[in-house]
DNA sequence: ATGCAGTGTGTAAACGGTTACACAAATGAC
DNA sequence: GTCATTTGTGTAACCGTTTACACACTGCAT
């Protein structure tokens, strides 16, 4: 019952062709009788014959293999771009495999694991991993790397995103309703992704002659918004959170009001960042400076297919973020 | 720049031995001269290469490919489990391919599609595939199927999960708070699990003389918790809904207390499944039917280190759920 | 009848590794 | 010094496809 998958050699005998005229009965569009090929068709189904997607990939040098980096699965803020994504690509074929892994070192192992199954992509999600070392372990290989670092090289197309118009829009708005003092809580240290939102937000304070008066740093995760927030209003009478991403704001509401017993918008104000579905639920709806995740994954897409036509070097897309209003600021 | 990968043969020329030696440099235990290995293994780093992952497996039968079938990845539920699973993998240098498809024929295509790439293990985390599906698509493929559905059947591993205790403690806890009229809120119509787990509920009720007074079907969103709830208590006059996970639990809570200003635990008692991070938030604070994720995914990791181990036929394990309490029943 | 384009099929050589087998050299036992 | 064993290496076949090339055949214009 451990039955070995057939092999086109032996379905050949079955169909009394040769093995070429068995891989031509798979290929659309290649030189074949019609009735050859129907018939094949026909012995295939009734063996349970597939072509042997590896023995092909080594072939045609093409595995229909996409690496996916990311930071984790579990974090909602990258979820459902994640969800999309793999929709996406599999719609085209193409199968996603994909390497998350915290720590650095064991990230790039991972890294250099896949890039010997011959990838056709690679998307770096993540903001933990450098450009350089993701193009030094795929750069003997054809993938082409999409990315939100932009970095100038050949092999790297990247995605910009731009959210300064809705961070002044939110700034605004908040200054308007009488906040004063601004504390931001950052993801994490080393992250590029985040030291540009900082940045947005920054430069809309500074338009207005106003600077952040605290800073902290979490993990991305809901525990450390809380536990960061907690400290940051004990340490300095700040008015207004901006988080790095909506699942710390959660946590740091959830820390004003549970410890300080602060409540949004009025003793508090506190901000999101990425626009993830959970923030918009009733309990949380949250104000946040949102991406909208589909056009993102169009972006992706679009690299993708582009690289996949062979269409000139790498190319670069800019998104622009806009702002989401809830009940929080 | 898009310099070809260097092949075992070009590296043998190179290193002046024959493609033969390259191979065995890279396989720990084979006949080699050390001295021969380490130039080798020097002269591979100088030159970039790498044994090609896919050539290999054509060769070895062995593609350590894992295929996860799940329902969706941003649905939180699911993703912890995911996150650890995947992390658990890639420490046994087994590369997991994410196969997530809402439609069932679509699933079925997909699944024909990672079963060409002679995966060495698939992975059912979601119940929306029948399992006779996937043997049937598998079966003549060497993989395991490790799933919930404890299907019998030679290829399949399964896991089975007792949650009636868990379900008696948490409705001895209602029903000594004053609670009487229970409903259910299922996550999906088809779902084999969600059956089980309404079992266990009903079962603990019917114990005391009890039953479900109303049920409902939602999607196991959020939103589907919220709409379902407030239809529900608008039908009946039920003081407990026990919902299919976590994310329809918070979303009937929000819409009890949003629409009906019915507040937990005192107007109404909300019981989720699952056992999510999430949960435990300060803003949810769920009583909830929990499972101990990581010693799910220790079973799994079993399951597939049997087979690759290659011990006997499948086997089977069960887990038991615990209450995990919290401010809604 | 002759030549030529077009069609359908088979043969054999890739693709990039692994490994059974063969064989030479080194080692050790007597 | 002989013989058996062990160790290290090369040769060649194989894993299951695809595809360049060759060839036979058809149909059609000359």
């Amino acid at each position: 019952m451990n039955k070995r998958r057939i092999t086109s050699k032996e379905l050949a005998k079955l169909a009394g062709v040769s093995s070429a005229t068995i891989s031509r009965a798979f290929s659309p569009d290649s030189r074949i009788g019609s009735a050859t090929r129907d018939r094949i068709l026909a012995v295939a189904r009734e063996y349970g014959y597939q072509p042997n997607a590896i023995a092909r990939s080594l072939n045609n040098q093409r595995s229909r293999l996409v690496a996916l980096v990311v930071n984790a699965i579990g974090n909602p803020c990258e979820a459902e771009e994640q969800q999309l994504l793999v929709h996406r690509l599999q719609a085209r074929q193409l199968l996603p495999i994909i390497l998350c892994c915290a720590d650095h070192d064991d990230r790039l192992q991972l890294m250099r694991l896949a890039s010997t199954y011959q990838v056709d992509h690679v998307v770096v999600f993540s903001d933990m991993v450098s450009m350089q070392d993701a193009v030094d372990i795929f750069h003997t290989t054809k993938p082409i790397i999409v990315s939100f670092e932009p970095l100038e090289n050949e092999k790297v197309s990247s995605i910009r995103i731009d959210g300064s118009a809705a961070a002044d829009e939110i700034i605004d708005k908040i200054v308007t309703d009488g906040k004063k003092r601004f504390a931001y809580l950052s993801g994490t240290k080393s992250s590029w992704i985040d030291k540009l939102r900082r940045k947005w937000f920054a430069d809309a304070l500074a338009r207005r002659g106003l600077t952040l008066q605290a800073e902290a740093f979490g993990d991305y995760g809901y525990d450390s918004g809380f536990k960061e927030a907690v400290l940051l209003l004990h340490r300095a009478k700040v008015d207004t959170i901006i988080c790095g991403n909506d699942v710390m704001a959660i946590g740091a509401r959830d820390a004003a009001r549970r410890v300080l017993g602060k409540n949004t918008p009025d003793d508090i104000a506190i901000v999101g960042q990425d626009g993830i579905a959970m923030a918009a639920w009733d309990c949380n709806d949250l104000t946040t400076l949102s991406l909208d995740h589909a056009a993102f994954i169009d972006a992706v897409m679009e690299l993708i297919e582009r690289h996949d036509a062979e269409l000139e070097g790498p190319h670069s897309i800019t998104l622009t973020c806009t702002a989401r209003w809830g009940s929080t600021a």
